[in-house]
DNA sequence: TGATGGTATAATGTCGACATTCGACAGTCC
DNA sequence: GGACTGTCGAATGTCGACATTATACCATCA
């Protein structure tokens, strides 16, 4: 390279089959495309004003996301989620996630536990504001980047699936699962064992907390299912 | 149904897409196509006699399986680890594993349990008569039944993704990474804490052993990498 | 001699059309 | 009236052809 930096950054070539993978994706977690629905690929393709091909190519892909289902020559639908799928999703993540911490406490620099501890302050804020959704999209947030930091693709990879597939069935970022001060407290906790370096606490804190959330929307579900 | 019992078997109904999906995967981890070898949609399409468009569809299936890269308008590419990938692919395998003998532990009925006495005593066997090959199939085989034995889907799926990656690299039926009898012995001892109801235990013995080997194969790695 | 620019080639990306298959509906026979 | 069977429409599965783009090679020029 002549350039001695960074100086343009890369100009984002984008697929027709990367577009319709997102505009597909997004129609299915804002709730445009409801759960066990069929997606038609002719009239996606007519929608985005593409062909069928690479309609295709992305519905194959979000299948191996696990986003929906297709059965041969019958058609591709949406993901139903049972409580038996929902305590899949809730089990993997917290044994993923209690590792991934496991790993940020090993290795944590000053930046990230900066932006772990703006989170939880954040949190606070927004707990004391009674604004759920913000407090909410937080959790996520803290939750994410955990993931990101430990600097694991491929549990990153499954999380986001995890994430996303539980997105079909609820919105996450707009429902609160346990009273605010609980949420802000226990991610506190969770943050001060990684300052402090007690990698086996902050995993276990961890995964008490996802699993206990994860039971909690079980019992939800149960009770949405008897309207 | 008229006829009283089932006369007929089902009809296997494979999609080309299918087809070529197993095929290409297979030539992958048989070693026919090495990591690192390019993948030409023509030439695979024409091997097979079909058209491009079933092989693309499968390709893209293998890329989100993890088992390829490809490049936009440069082609697709079989992966290859690094010894990052390999820490990556063990310790979520740990993570993941130890939650499965967990699950097990706590409904394991009789039949699984027979048949993972069975896997240990044909280790034994396998052992003594110095038979590596069929010693490290059988670890592998102890490991997936544990895995389906805990009926949780999307573990057994990630699991399976991450096993497939590892073959990629090397043959994991025909080498072995520990002693044969530290083989036995730490399935057995696994076995036993799942008799005898100990989940946490099993848990941490399995990942644990997970964990050793993966340094061990890091380690050959780093040798192989002076060559 | 080295770097720059053009061109040829081959592969991927995309398209429209045809073949195959599934589900539903209507017709027929008992 | 009920159940089986044949037909029809529509969607998916597959194909061959064209468009686009990356790479290698070669000619040109400072």
């Amino acid at each position: 390279m002549a350039t001695e930096s960074q100086v343009f950054q890369q100009i984002p070539h984008k697929s027709l089959r990367e577009v319709a993978l997102s505009a597909i994706r997004q129609a299915i977690l804002c709730g445009d495309i409801k759960p066990g629905q069929r997606l038609l690929e002719t009239e996606i393709a007519a929608q985005l004003g593409v062909s069928r091909a690479p309609v295709r190519e992305a519905l194959r892909q979000l299948e191996t996301e696990g986003l929906v289902v297709s059965e041969p020559h019958r058609g591709t639908f949406v993901i139903e989620l049972s409580d038996a799928d929902l305590w899949e999703i809730y089990t993997l993540r917290a044994a993923i996630e209690s590792l991934a911490v496991q790993i940020v406490t090993e290795r944590a620099d000053e930046e990230t536990l900066a932006r772990l501890q703006q989170a939880v302050d954040e949190m606070e804020e927004a707990a004391q504001a009674r604004d759920s959704a913000r407090l909410a999209a937080l959790d996520m947030s803290f939750h994410e980047m955990l993931c990101r930091a430990s600097g694991h693709s491929r549990l990153l990879d499954v999380w986001l699936s995890m994430t996303v597939q539980i997105r079909t069935f609820i919105d996450l970022t707009n429902t609160l699962y346990l009273p605010a001060e609980d949420v802000v407290r226990l991610h506190a906790e969770v943050l001060a064992h990684i300052r402090n370096g007690e990698a086996q606490e902050a995993g276990a804190a961890l995964k008490r907390h996802i699993l206990d959330v994860g039971q909690r929307i079980c019992q939800l579900w149960r009770g949405d299912a008897d309207n």
